[in-house]
DNA sequence: CATTATAATTATACCGTTATAATTCATCAA
DNA sequence: TTGATGAATTATAACGGTATAATTATAATG
């Protein structure tokens, strides 16, 4: 693991053990450099780091400072999808449909793939704590995600992924919509048609910018607590 | 403006104006370095920047390159609120009510004051495009946000906060839920009791990490087209 | 006592360099 | 043609230094 990864996790862990509060401040750089026995750099970087996860905020001429969320029981909505730190809840899967397919047209479109090409299409529903947290369809480019079954989707197909297949997951677009739910979704998330649903189209790449995996999720409204750090910084 | 800031704002206008599409490589980092006069790191920081505002992703080894969102039409949901970039879109606001109180117990934690302590209560209805895009309820800290009037609120506040107060805003904590719109929100908004909305509950920091604002916000699901860019990296 | 000026603290910008790792491209062999 | 090998390209990691800007603490001033 890189160095300045490597400091970012001994930090974050000695602020969860320490259970440090919102506002607490940290060391100053001099001293986790002569901890770390590292370059001013190293440790600004991985400094960088834990600010882009939400962890802490820096203050020029002041500190560094422990940045905690307030609320339990609120999904993490970052970087990798949702599929951040969900350990913190019991989230099971149970697989519909898993079959290879030629892809619809928007999916094509999607994953940049020829209408002729395969894919490989997974319908989950997946459960948090026992209740029905959304319904999942995803559609995966064959020529990357050359093999699934059954048991890989079950867990976690990205974890697969990135292991097994040994290729690394870049960057993704999300696009959300409030809509009503129809009369079939209603029936499998054991809602009623007409209530609320949150509806997501997820577009993942690589690392290298291709699109490899195409989804679209419709969330139980009654589970649909998310949590959203913005770190400001820009413009 | 920093250097690394205004490299980013060059190459961000040049991608623009030659509308450069997803996948184009950018000149390498040398090139950079000897167009802008500047050092390495500069440039390093410069493209970062552009990779965290989702513009453009880098692959070691190979180069940089355009990012760019598929789909028009969806409001942007990134580093400042939603705030940023909505000047694509046409946004007015009519103040609804305005005046000096004491805040409900749940904005007082929030906002980490007293009950005792006065908050500027604002309440606006903001349109999109000549439709209701939303219901806002803001709460500010008055010993930061010392005076507001309808003038102002009907424009831009934060823009208000950050020129005329000379304060900076830092970072920001979102929670959103799915649920169902009661009959006065519906009437507000045009729409019917039952219907389906996103609520979002913000408190936004300074960047010395003080609280100042808390607002909670009743979206229209007709409306509620939102994108957002994850950037991986990380974990 | 409040206000102002000054100094100390502290994070950040920026420079320039060396080393490293991923990718791509050219070369060669089978 | 295919595959393997190695070289060139390219972004990134890490070092360490100087200069700068924001904040905070301290001292001086009225």
């Amino acid at each position: 693991m890189l160095k300045y990864q490597q400091i970012a996790n001994e930090i974050q862990q000695d602020i969860e053990k320490d259970d440090l509060q919102q506002g607490t401040k940290l060391p100053v750089l001099e001293t986790f450099m002569t901890e770390y026995k590292t370059s001013k750099s190293t440790v600004i970087k991985a400094l960088s780091l834990l600010e882009r996860k939400g962890l802490v905020y820096q203050v020029r001429g002041s500190g560094i400072f422990v940045r905690r969320r307030s609320r339990k029981g609120y999904i993490s909505f970052s970087n990798q999808g949702f599929s951040d730190e969900l350990s913190e809840f019991d989230i099971t899967a149970k697989v519909m449909e898993l079959d290879i397919r030629k892809p619809p047209e928007d999916v094509a479109f999607n994953l940049k793939i020829n209408p002729e090409e395969d894919v490989y299409y997974v319908k989950r529903i997946r459960y948090i704590n026992g209740q029905t947290l959304c319904l999942e369809e995803s559609y995966y480019n064959k020529s990357i995600v050359t093999y699934l079954n059954i048991e890989i989707a079950t867990g976690s197909i990205f974890d697969y992924i990135s292991n097994a297949l040994g290729a690394k997951i870049g960057f993704s677009d999300l696009y959300l919509h409030i809509q009503k739910l129809d009369q079939e979704e209603a029936q499998q998330l054991q809602l009623k048609k007409g209530d609320p649903k949150l509806f997501v189209e997820t577009i993942f790449y690589l690392n290298n910018g291709s699109p490899f995996d195409f989804s679209k999720v419709t969330y139980n409204y009654q589970q649909s607590q998310f949590f959203f750090q913005s770190t400001g910084h820009s413009l």
